[in-house]
RNA sequence: GUGGUUGUAGCUCAGUUGGUUAGAGCGCUUGAUUGUGGUUCAAGAGGUCGCCGGUUCGAACCCGGUCUUCCACCCCA
């Protein structure tokens, strides 16, 4: 009997005009990761859960797809461990692979298993799906692709003002205009949560600050208070929650906060010099935005974090994030290695660019001359046209078989085609062709051994 | 993982307190038009009403479960 097909929630067919869009994508990152001196390197699809177990946070570990063993698997859990019935203490006897849930980790375990061929600083690029068991919702998959640029083996902000630039490039090049670059740094949070007595519950108070902007300065309170933080902790850090104006005046505001803390100030003079960096060089179409609230879940950044959010007026999640973490590949054993990078959310950036019709109109032109099919001695001499404009790089075709003229020209429309070229035997018999435009509806006749890349014959 | 929401033709959606044969627009096929598409006209094809079960004389409609969609949390690109 005949099933009804279907693909798993949160994945996605892609049709030739949705591919053809995302490759534009693509390869504009691509171009820029590659002008920015970026290499590309690709790692397997799952990894050894051990690798990314316990790297994203309990609610990371959540989310990651674990991959069944193979063979009679559930006759080698121990009867204790399977009669407990605890998912929790058997998934580890069952499970030994899991799917990728980011770039960055693997990046770190590739570069630790590499670490003698290669030659640091190292600048790599990976554009690969990830897979993260989330519920669905707009702009969230289970199935995503992430583009990710990182640099290890290098301490320079100059680094961090580079990405913040190729952030700048890239959307701009999509001609995404007006992006938002938010920059915080990992060590004034830390400050704060230290200033304020509240150094071992950096996390939570990280987690609630972010989430500001979207609950309101009360709620964020409340959290904080449920999370056990004092008072008086909220209280010292009450600044935070109406920091507006400029960078440096907010820049300002912090210097008085965390005047009695070290990170704290040491994060400043990062940002501080960043910023004015990034000032010296400017950007194209983004704004770089000083926001002390921005936390981002990850708790492996150490340095600057980043995030970009869509033009003003688009409802959707952040469409790239980033930052430094000093001791990533300190997990794997290979300590005092910095690194810094930033990712690009390819599915995010798509549907920003659908909403905002941003997509150039020649995108779905899959094909750029139809030749139609009058028989086989017609098109045989057809085919050896389309040859010679395949040879010039122009896309073309034959239509395969000799059906009604009327089929065939539907058949152009909607693949729209802006060419269609008719040779049939009247033509063959002069040595002609006739070329038609699609678009104006005007047609002209040519002799068949016209210079096809003369441009001009291609007006009219 | 929590709470809600959605599912009817290829697509977008109607469908009366549960009652004969489930509709529309667009799309598709064919013809008007044996060498001219995108316009027009005519005809036609296409649906186990997401799936499983229950209530009922009778279910697209009511109830339960399940899958899916979207949304709010959690978290995140």
């Amino acid at each position: 009997m005949a099933q009804k097909p279907s693909i798993p929630k949160g994945t996605r067919d892609f049709s030739p005009s949705e591919l053809a869009k995302r490759n534009y994508i693509f390869d504009t990152i691509k171009k820029q990761f590659e002008l920015f001196g970026f290499q590309p390197i690709e790692t397997p699809s799952f990894e050894n859960s051990e690798t990314l177990l316990g790297k994203y946070g309990d609610e990371g570990d959540r989310l990651i797809f674990k991959i069944l063993n193979s063979g009679d698997f559930i006759s080698k859990v121990d009867d204790v461990t399977y009669s407990s019935k605890k998912s929790s203490s058997i998934a580890p006897k069952i499970t030994e692979k899991a799917l990728r849930y980011d770039l960055t980790v693997p990046f770190a375990r590739y570069v630790v298993m590499h670490q003698n061929d290669l030659d640091f600083p190292f600048k790599r690029y990976q554009i690969q799906p990830v897979w993260r068991a989330d519920r669905p919702q707009k702009g969230r998959f289970r199935e995503f692709y992430q583009c990710d640029a990182d640099i290890v083996g290098a301490n320079s902000l100059l680094q961090e003002t580079e990405l913040v630039q190729l952030y700048d490039t890239v959307f701009s090049e999509l001609g995404l205009k007006g992006t938002t670059i938010k920059i915080n740094n990992r060590k004034i949070l830390s400050g704060i949560a230290e200033v304020i007595g509240a150094k071992n519950l950096l996390v939570e108070f990280t987690v609630a600050l972010d989430k500001l902007d979207k609950i309101g300065e009360e709620k964020v309170k409340e959290e904080m208070l449920s999370k056990g933080i004092s008072e008086q902790a909220i209280a010292k850090a009450s600044p935070l929650f109406s920091m507006k104006g400029s960078a440096q005046d907010q820049l300002g505001q912090l210097k008085t906060l965390l005047s009695n803390s070290e990170v704290g100030l040491e994060g400043l003079k990062e940002l501080n010099e960043i910023i004015t960096m990034v000032d010296e060089i400017g950007l194209k179409t983004a704004t770089l935005q000083l926001d002390v609230t921005l936390a981002r879940g990850l708790n492996y950044y150490t340095g600057a974090i980043f995030e970009v959010a869509a033009p003003e007026g688009v409802k959707m999640g952040s469409i790239g994030g980033g930052g430094r973490y000093d001791d990533l590949t300190g997990i794997f054993g290979l300590k005092d290695i910095s690194g810094v990078g930033i990712s690009f959310g390819l599915d995010r950036i798509y549907l920003v660019l659908e909403e905002l019709a941003l997509f150039p109109e020649s995108i779905d032109q899959s094909l750029q001359v139809l030749c139609l099919n009058f028989g086989e001695k017609e098109g045989l001499e057809a085919l050896k046209l389309v040859s010679n404009l395949r040879k010039h790089g122009v896309k073309a075709d034959l239509y395969p078989s000799a059906v009604k003229v009327q089929k065939q020209f539907k058949y152009a429309d909607k693949r729209q085609v802006p060419f269609v070229i008719l040779l049939g035997d009247k033509e063959m018999e002069n040595g002609q062709f006739v070329i038609k435009n699609m678009k104006t509806g005007g047609q002209t006749i040519l002799p068949l051994d016209v210079d096809l890349m003369d441009t001009s014959i291609w007006t009219f």
